[in-house]
DNA sequence: ACTTGTATGTGCGTTGTCGCTCATATAAAA
DNA sequence: TTTTATATGAGCGACAACGCACATACAAGT
């Protein structure tokens, strides 16, 4: 496999885009550009954290493991923002794993390096505390739509969410991985997925989702994604918003 | 209604109580103590914060709501935490609201003084930080609790958070009042409540839900009641232990 | 070409929760 | 005491998601 970091940057993870001068000039001499292969473990659940990642192209999911081993995602992050919040928020670790969904780059920070600039109390502290706020909406807004909506609406969800990440419509994942994300059963998804191609809004074959009609899936979608997807442009739109299509 | 004040101290909050002799002394010329009364709304979703809480007696409700008008508790905060997190996020809102659901006492500290405390990076903002990450932990784990678990489940675990954060067993709410927090119709609340009773772990009448049998309940309970708890022992032990029983 | 592994489709019966309606019981107000 | 409001109990049918079992289809390797 080739090295494909060369045509990236930092600045294309938006928080680190929207650092001053001075933090970036700072910050780069420390960020490692990495690849996050599909898969990878970037952190264990309530393993101390030793580096914290901001994704470029990669896509990295929170998920949850219950006692009996099924599991469900609680949040996605990507170039929008920021993985390891343990590390500045004090705790060193939480209980949840962080694990790569689609494969692509990112730039690592050491859990020093990260402590330091945080330290700072610039422009850094204060986005990586904006996109915390913004995390934490979108796991309560987790929490509300798994109470309240079928799984068709949470599939729509989850796949618009990973386009706003994607740089591309297609997404390398299976129905039964699909359905360890939303924790449902794998059928349900089949389902759930086997309608929204019915309505031409997205296809798949063994292992490829691509989606087609975004205005479709924007219809079908519950308020969940708009809520998520505003509170975010409120944070984070200020520093950002230059950076969001 | 007299006041009760007299009789509190800020140090009954867990956060104010692991200050530094300097950070208390500093703060009780600012920190007004105040009756959070039954139902009372501390803000409302989007609605800019001017203060934050924190509880001493009082237990606080953060609620979602949707555009349905259902609503779904992601979270609660007691004596061992504080209301308002958007002011130091720097969100300065958040798409929720916080309601008072068990009336009794606290203190409130204004967004400028808050704001001043926080940024001398003392113990203070780590005491923050760290109940921030304990509480994105609550709210992670409603989000999966509401995905797998029973109404029977999850309503033993809110009664046992309650009872936490309670200085008594007796809890004045209603069943409709209870399906609001957890997101589910009244009569599930009623049927659950009902085989609780019969197991002898709790008993109510019109209104007022006594917690009978803590052991019982907490062999009842799914594991996110402990997963919750232990974080935020793990998070906030080292500072707050000495005044958890 | 053939085998093997994996991805998706389909069809059960079961359960939990839903929305709805109405009955009953208790508390508060008149 | 009587009336009124509210809290809880109970009984529908409907439906979404469950667990399970198995069929089919495609891909990769031998």
């Amino acid at each position: 496999m080739t090295k494909v970091l060369q045509s990236d940057d930092p600045k294309a993870n938006y928080l680190l885009a929207a650092l001053s001068e001075e933090e970036i000039t700072r910050l780069s001499a420390v960020l490692q550009p990495v690849s996050l292969k599909l898969g990878m473990v970037l952190y264990e659940s309530g393993e101390q954290l030793q580096d914290v990642y901001f994704p470029t192209t990669a896509i990295v999911s929170l998920l949850y493991i219950m006692e009996n081993g099924s599991t469900a995602e609680i949040g996605i992050t990507g170039n929008d923002g920021v993985v390891g919040i343990a590390l500045f928020m004090g705790g060193h670790t939480t209980p949840n794993r962080a694990v790569v969904q689609s494969g692509g780059t990112g730039y690592r920070l050491s859990s020093r390096a990260l402590k330091a600039e945080f330290d700072q109390a610039g422009i850094f502290q204060k986005l990586l505390l904006l996109y915390t706020q913004a995390l934490m909406t979108q796991i309560s807004q987790t929490a509300v739509c798994n109470r309240l909506h079928p799984i068709e609406k949470q599939l729509c969800r989850w796949l618009l969410i990973n386009q706003d990440l994607l740089q591309h419509n297609e997404l390398i994942m299976t129905h039964e991985l699909i359905a360890n994300m939303l924790g449902v059963r794998r059928e349900g998804v089949s389902i759930a997925a086997g309608d929204l191609q019915k309505k031409g809004l997205i296809k798949y074959v063994r292992g490829t989702m691509t989606m087609l009609d975004r205005a479709g899936l924007e219809a079908e979608v519950c308020e969940c994604y708009e809520v998520v997807r505003n509170e975010y442009d409120r944070l984070l739109g200020p520093y950002v918003s230059k950076f969001r299509q």
